[in-house]
DNA sequence: TAATCTTAAAATGTCGACATTTTATGATTA
DNA sequence: TAATCATAAAATGTCGACATTTTAAGATTA
């Protein structure tokens, strides 16, 4: 395994994470020591490290003497995070076409291809169109050599998780969905290969953009 | 007291963090729990609790069995936060111009002239100039309505502490090197003002960019 | 009835203890 | 002498216990 290195701290890190980005804890619900501890099967010291590692991303929030709380989430906030990753994918992408060479565009193209002949498939798995998905858009900043940029970039992507998967918990991706923005796609890699910087930017920034609305309609039914 | 309502682990967290960006604390140095412990008078969970959020905070890093260190310097790191630090302050700049109100206005104007006025004294104190001169630049990028960028910019600037402290715990800070780039504060504001974006994402790239060569300089001699 | 007070139950945050692992020291061997 | 090994010392990470605070429930009063 990968946690063999791990000690209980970061193990649990990860579970809780990931059952916070999931939406098996919603936002607000509070996070009961007692019940943590049975869940994960932990005692007390590592549970709190993840804890305290996860108020430190925002994804937890505490008071004192009252415990932990899935930090809230708000249409504000959606809009916040979507729009920062628009602005840092920009930059990425900027800095990528100053710095990408021969692999980096060779990388474009073939991550390109996995997406292209997925999306053409008749019937779907979601969880690897977003594989490929992702791995499409790693390629393209791949070439952006700032490590605090990327990183920034990961941060916010996962943040922005919460807000997709809660909508996606209710609402089963069809395949109109994940076909829109194929055209996009293919734009963003000419772009990219044509170092063409002011386009590349206000498509990302749109591409980025576009589930925000929709978002936030199911995000008002709740 | 601003600690009364904070718990044990919250309190440590400000100490430590205080300790390791004000260079008490040195790139790479062991952090024995026990020596902590005594050091701040405190119990092996809050110490462990404000380590834990260090870690994500990329101030600190662990090893399973270990222990903790103080994380490292160098100078590509060095030439990464601020390179990111100067993108994404132009980032903030920009929203701000978009966004900003008369009183984000009255604000640069009253900040600019508290700076001004300081930087024309004979005898300066350092701290004094370090606050006036930040406030100076927390106004202009004021008017940028995202909580979420303006948090990355602090945590930038918290980062790149590490590297100005450590280097000015070497050379004193002459009265030449803080009046060296007043006129180019004037000019940000002037810009601002006048709301140029392009103006204003070069002045301040290179602005932030300017220390950059002289704590090359110091930390390479370390 | 609604609001306040009292008391019991539950939960939090901190501590010291302990098993396990790592590191340091000195002995043994080639 | 240098390298390897064995043993002791030190340090880490996890646990359960406990004091303190918060929350919930029931009783009392207006």
């Amino acid at each position: 395994m990968d946690n063999s290195n791990k000690n209980t701290a970061a193990q649990i890190l990860d579970s809780l994470t990931n059952d916070i980005v999931s939406g098996e804890f919603y936002p607000k619900q509070k996070l009961h020591i007692k019940t943590l501890k049975e869940k994960y099967n932990v005692g007390t010291s590592p549970l709190r490290e993840a804890l305290s590692q996860l108020i430190a991303k925002d994804l937890v929030i505490s008071e004192n003497q009252r415990g932990f709380y899935v930090s809230d989430i708000s249409i504000d906030d959606l809009y916040d995070i979507y729009q920062a990753r628009a602005k840092i994918e920009s930059l990425c992408l900027d800095m990528a076409i100053d710095h990408g060479d021969d692999y980096w565009e060779a990388n474009i193209i073939a991550a390109s291809h996995r997406l292209n002949k997925y999306s053409k498939l008749k019937s779907i798995d979601v969880n690897e169109w977003q594989n490929r998905h992702s791995l499409f858009h790693d390629m393209l900043v791949s070439g952006c050599k700032s490590p605090r940029l990327l990183q920034i970039r990961d941060s916010l992507f996962e943040k922005s998780k919460r807000y997709r998967n809660l909508w996606l918990k209710e609402n089963v991706s069809d395949s109109e969905t994940l076909k829109v923005n194929q055209s996009e796609h293919a734009e963003l890699m000419n772009l990219a290969l044509e170092r063409n910087k002011n386009g590349i930017s206000k498509l990302i920034e749109n591409h980025i953009m576009t589930p925000v609305e929709i978002i936030k309609k199911s995000l008002s039914q709740l």
